[in-house]
RNA sequence: GGGGGUGUAGCUCAGUUGGUUAGAGCGAUCGCCUGUCACGCGAUAGGUCGAGGGUUCGAGUCCCUUCACUCCCGCCA
């Protein structure tokens, strides 16, 4: 027998009454009645009440016990009264009466209860997370973590794939983000990198001939944190399968999320089958690419309607005349809303760094007019115009942004969100799900006025490979896709570029030479000359599908030891200081400042 | 790198227009209490009001600087 327990904390039951049974656990809670004591001892399992009066000869001393301290409980399992029952808990039914115990673990005292709902300040949290990890919620959730990551590889297994390890310690890459690197004590000079993703190595794999490939993968990137992005590291489910055209890696994914989704989550999926955005709608309709479809509101295109004779807001036809446009968003149904509630949105779009957002609500009395600061400004012909372009209809609003492109893109896809939040047109229980295709191989670098990647640099382009018109390079699309849920991000792969000319030829207008791109992607240019299959894969967040999964909003709630927003580890004091000595191994020296 | 928020007892927070000795709940310590499950009751201890400087007769409160945590932009798929 156990030396420590019989039964777990969450398993005693009626069944099991008069059963003499020891326990070992956590002091959960006390209720101390001077001369009857209720104690709950806790584990990962549950809570099993624990009773032991002044009769006892241990009593003085359990009663004194503090909160977390580790014991082991020897007792007899009771059956409650009716009076007594606690339907909460799975063990309610049941008590333990005390015959001894023994303490395995004592505790100094708390820098923060276990026991409670409040909420701590992550400092906190964070040097002490093994005792928030104590309680309640983030240990479900964690748990939660381990339960999908292991569902889903059950499910790749079945699907036929197979799982390899690939290198911590590679090779820094010039594209994508800024790498961890790591200096090399036999290579005086040299530095490894983290891998941002086992990109090259998935594809390397492919080429050698394993057919389909997956990885619960760490990924390093060393780039600033946001409630949803660690700084460090993440996990990607990151897979890869020869032979495919784009269709297939989605039907393998859908599958798998919608096998996911529903077996962890009683949240109703919104598709079955998940819609198929390309990039440009999903840019016009939306202004993002990472539209949350539970959101009904849609962005129309108003350009035209300020070259209109009955349209005469000057400041947005000037700005039209130089080459800007309007897009607009409709509010339903809103014409009973305060004027706070429109002044509220104007001033929201300007803390947003916006100019603001121009609005006049439909009304009819016997012709159609706008109501509201710029509502004068449109002739009923106009707002017919509006009308027909929007679907909006007498009692909307509506919401206009003039400028840039990107500037209208950014702001309405923020109005979008913020306006159908304020009429509450979202539905949290639900997940949307949504592809987003047809990425552009290349984009314009704003700063710098060149021609980049877009995404990823190994995606091949879209139609026929000997037809491809180079010297529109803006205008190629790649077979590059994202999975989108909710309006975050999970994920993005490609069909890969397989064909090494070709892959010269794309690097080459994103001005990398051939020597260039022999010399930084050495392995992935080599392999693909020796006989490549075609290829593709994509790479779902685990920390977003769990954090979408928890309802969790924080990526450190699904994360057993997160690290700041600081990148350190408040616990095991990461990054530290090394030794002069380790320095000197590693050929390193330190540049004083100042 | 930039912008916002927060910082008061071990923890969570209140603290009015600048005005006497900075409060509450939980926790801790001590006492009372035999059916609680956020048990109840009483008492005690516990404070560099994040730090530094300034204004003022007087600063938790106003100003400046700075630090920590956090959210956002940049960055990042």
């Amino acid at each position: 027998m156990n030396k420590y327990r019989t039964h777990t904390c969450g398993e005693l039951s009626i069944k099991d009454k008069n059963k003499k049974i020891s326990l070992s656990g956590w002091i959960n809670k006390k209720r101390d009645h001077g001369n009857l004591l209720f104690l709950d001892l806790r584990d990962n399992y549950g809570i099993t009440q624990c009773v032991i009066d002044n009769t006892h000869q241990n009593f003085k001393e359990l009663e004194k016990l503090p909160l977390e301290s580790v014991i082991k409980i020897e007792g007899k399992v009771i059956e409650r009264t009716k009076e007594t029952l606690n339907k909460e808990l799975n063990t309610g039914e049941i008590e333990i009466s005390i015959i001894s115990y023994e303490i395995l673990g004592n505790t100094k005292e708390l820098p923060m209860p276990v026991f409670s709902d409040q909420e701590y300040s992550e400092e906190i949290r964070l040097k002490y997370r093994f005792l928030d990890l104590r309680r309640k919620k983030i240990h479900q959730n964690i748990i939660l973590r381990s339960k999908v990551i292991s569902f889903i590889r059950s499910e790749m297994e079945k699907n036929g794939f197979l799982e390899f390890q690939t290198p911590i310690l590679t090779s820094s890459s010039p594209e994508g983000a800024r790498d961890f690197l790591v200096p090399s004590r036999l290579n005086p000079g040299k530095f490894y990198a983290l891998p941002q993703a086992p990109q090259q190595f998935k594809q390397l794999i492919m080429v050698s001939g394993f057919d389909k490939y997956f990885q619960i993968a760490p990924c390093f990137r060393d780039e600033d944190a946001r409630a949803d992005r660690s700084p460090g590291e993440f996990y990607q489910l990151d897979l890869e399968m020869s032979f495919v055209e784009q269709e297939d890696v989605f039907e393998i994914v859908e599958k798998l999320m919608t096998n996911v989704f529903k077996k962890f989550s009683n949240k109703k999926m919104l598709y079955d089958k998940f819609p198929k955005i390309s990039y440009s709608d999903a840019m016009i309709k939306y202004g993002t690419d990472k539209p949350d479809l539970r959101n009904p509101i849609i962005i129309n295109q108003f350009t035209e309607v300020f070259k209109r004779e009955d349209v005469s807001f000057d400041i947005f036809k000037k700005l039209v005349n130089k080459g800007s446009i309007v897009r607009g968003i409709v509010a339903k149904n809103t014409k009973d809303k305060p004027r706070s509630f429109f002044d509220g949105i104007d001033q929201w779009a300007k803390d947003q760094g916006a100019s603001g957002l121009a609005y006049f609500t439909i009304e009819k009395d016997t012709e159609l007019k706008g109501k509201g600061p710029v509502g004068k400004f449109f002739g009923q012909d106009s707002i017919k115009e509006i009308m027909k372009i929007s679907n909006a209809e007498v009692g909307d609003s509506i919401f206009l942004a003039c400028g840039k492109k990107g500037e209208v893109e950014n702001i309405l896809s923020m109005a979008r969100d913020k306006i159908a939040n304020d009429l509450n047109l979202i539905n949290y229980d639900t997940f949307a799900f949504c592809w987003i295709v047809d990425y552009p191989m290349f984009e314009v670098d704003e700063k710098t006025k060149k021609i980049t990647f877009s995404h990823n640099p190994f995606s091949m382009p879209q139609g026929n490979i000997n037809k491809i018109d180079f010297s529109k390079p803006l205008e190629i699309k790649a077979y590059q896709y994202d999975i989108v849920c909710n309006g975050i991000e999970l994920s993005s792969g490609a069909i890969r570029n397989h064909i090494p000319e070709l892959m010269y030829k794309l690097f080459s207008i994103a001005g990398y030479n051939k020597k260039l791109v022999d010399e930084k992607f050495s392995g992935m240019i080599n392999a693909l000359s020796y006989g490549a299959p075609p290829h593709g894969g994509i790479a779902p967040g685990i920390d977003r599908i769990i954090m979408l999964l928890a309802g969790e909003k924080n990526i450190r709630e699904v994360t057993m030891f997160p690290m700041n927003q600081n990148a350190q580890d408040l616990m095991m004091e990461a990054p530290s200081q090394i030794t002069e000595e380790q320095l000197k191994e590693l050929n390193l020296t330190f540049k004083k400042n100042k």
